[in-house]
Parts: C-alpha cells; sequence; structure tokens
DNA sequence: ATTGACGTTGACGTTAACGTCAATATAATA
DNA sequence: TATTATATTGACGTTAACGTCAACGTCAAT
C-alpha cells in the first residue's frame, strides 16, 4: 500500500516526504527560510505557536527539517489560496489522519477544498468584472484629459 | 463645459449627479440601505464617521439622498476591488477636486486605478494558478478514495 | 398606557496575523 | 577581548472594519 503523500507529491498537501532526523536530510535554520520566503522569523515563529509547524530543537535553536520546509511552503501556499491560518491547521490534521486510513477525514478536505473552489471562481468573476470597469473608467477619464488639453 | 460627472456616469466614480436637496428627489432611511445592500446600519454609520457619506438630518435622523446612494454603492465596490476604506475616501476626494478643473488630481486618480489593476491582474494569475492546483489535487484525492474503496 | 419598531450617540470589544520591543544567550569573527 | 550576528522567550502594541452593548428619544398601533 503506497503512502499516500507519494500519491499525492508535488501537490497541495504534500506534508510528510521524509523523516527529520535521517542523517544526509538537508536542514534549515529560522533566518535561513525567512530569508528564502520572505517572511520574518517572527512569522515563522508565530506559525509555531499556532501549532503549524514543530521543527527539533539543536539545544535552544529550532532546526527545520524538509518536511518543515514543506509544510511552510504550504502555508504560504495556502495563505495565497485565501485560507486562515486555523483552516490551513485544520486541513494539515485531517490529512495526516487521513494518511492513517481515515477515510472520512479525506472526504472532509475534499470539502473544504470544494468549498475554497467556489469562493476562487466567485473572486475570479469578480476581479475579471472589476478589470472591465476599470478599463471604462480609466478610458473615460483619458478622453476627459485629452478634452481639457485641447480647451487650453 | 459638461460636467465631468455626466462623462463619467455608469462608471466607478459617478458621486455628484443630483441635487440632495431636490423636491422630487428620492430619499432613504439608513435602514432602507442597510437592507437594499445587505449591510448594517452600524456599518453605514461608520462609512460617514470616516468622512465617506455626510447625509442630511431631518431632525436628528439620517436621511440619505441619491448622492448618498450612490456613494454607497461606489463605496461597497471599491471594497470588491480591493481598496480601503481610506484609499475610498482619497478617491473621492481627488475625483471631486478634479471635477473643479485639477487635471493633476485626475492623473493622480488614472495613476491609482492603474496600481489597483496591476494588482488585481496579479490576484486573477494566481486564482487561476490555484484553481489548477486544487483541481489536481482534488483527482488525486479522489483517485485514492477509489482505491481505498476497491480495496474493501 | 404600553408595546414595538426605528432612530440616535458614545464607548468599549473583537479578530487575525503578525510587529516591535526588551532582556538574554551563544558563537563566530576582527 | 570586543564586536557582530544570530538565536531565544515573553509581553505588549497595531490595524481595519466593524460588532456589541448601553442608555435614550420618537412615533404609530394596539
Amino acid at each position: 500500500m503506497p503512502d499516500i503523500s507519494q500519491v499525492l507529491s508535488d501537490t497541495f498537501l504534500r506534508t510528510n516526504a521524509l523523516d527529520p532526523r535521517e542523517s544526509g536530510s538537508k536542514t534549515y535554520s529560522i533566518s535561513q527560510l525567512a530569508k528564502e520566503f520572505d517572511i520574518t522569523t517572527r512569522a515563522i515563529r508565530f506559525y509555531e505557536s499556532e501549532g503549524l509547524l514543530s521543527p527539533e530543537r539543536e539545544g535552544r535553536n529550532r532546526l527545520y527539517s524538509q518536511r518543515d520546509h514543506t509544510r511552510l511552503k504550504l502555508i504560504l501556499r495556502g495563505k495565497r489560496l485565501g485560507f486562515s491560518l486555523d483552516e490551513i491547521g485544520e486541513l494539515f490534521e485531517l490529512y495526516d489522519s487521513s494518511s492513517t486510513g481515515e477515510l472520512a477525514q479525506l472526504s472532509r478536505v475534499l470539502e473544504k477544498i470544494e468549498e475554497r473552489k467556489q469562493i476562487l471562481k466567485q473572486q475570479l468573476e469578480d476581479i475579471q468584472l472589476s478589470l472591465h470597469e476599470l478599463k471604462e473608467f480609466e478610458r473615460q477619464c483619458r478622453q476627459r484629459l485629452r478634452q481639457m488639453r485641447s480647451n487650453h
């Protein structure tokens, strides 16, 4: 039975790729991640405090695994998709539990996805309409400008 | 010289259409507006406190003119376009002052529009990409579900 | 006379997603 | 050795856009 994370690799929720403590596995410091994703360290710690990340420790310091790296990427993608941090956490939980074979949870994930898809489609229409409106408004502004100039 | 509001009627900023105190001009109570636009009276009063509306008074009570009605419509449209209330207020000011012939202000409005258009275009791309990602994820979820069912 | 619908003005509360310190520790570098 | 870079925790601050009271006025209908 193949790991679900394999089936779903390179899609939205690829969250349990590698063992964190594997010897050769690459790790990151907090500022490395911050630089790479162009966010602040504060934000990263905040995500942890919200339960979205749980990096290992090397003494006091946080040590981020490849899995954490992927999770962070997913967090940011989720945000772009319009999910709140709470919803992202929910999706992580649902998805993790679905890898233990909980079919119902997977359906729940699908529902969430569908919900978000509807919202995005609505936004898409709104934006396209807005662009048209703005273009028309702009056109008339420009026309008005030409009139003002020629009357001068 | 035609009023700029005529030139631009039915577009984004059509804000000074009619005299508020004209006899036959239709008026609205606060709750009428609230109902029509499906917002709370609190919101409408808030917009006024932010300087976006300035209805007449009939005693203590607010009396909204057709102009106010149009303004409110524009406020909500502006919000859908992603403008903050501050920005919307700015646009109102710029636009109002441009009707006195301030050419520079009109250019400023155009800049704002252009800015927003760029942002909307970016969002459009983001959303289209997100929809693709979600579809792919969904497809693979469904495939996984079928596998789980057939193995049962 | 009282109920109910509608209006008013404060004033404080809320939420999300961090920002912005402060005080401290450790490690590498000049 | 002094500085600099990087890390930690903790705590309070911020912003936008209202929500949610409280306390009160006014008018029509029962």
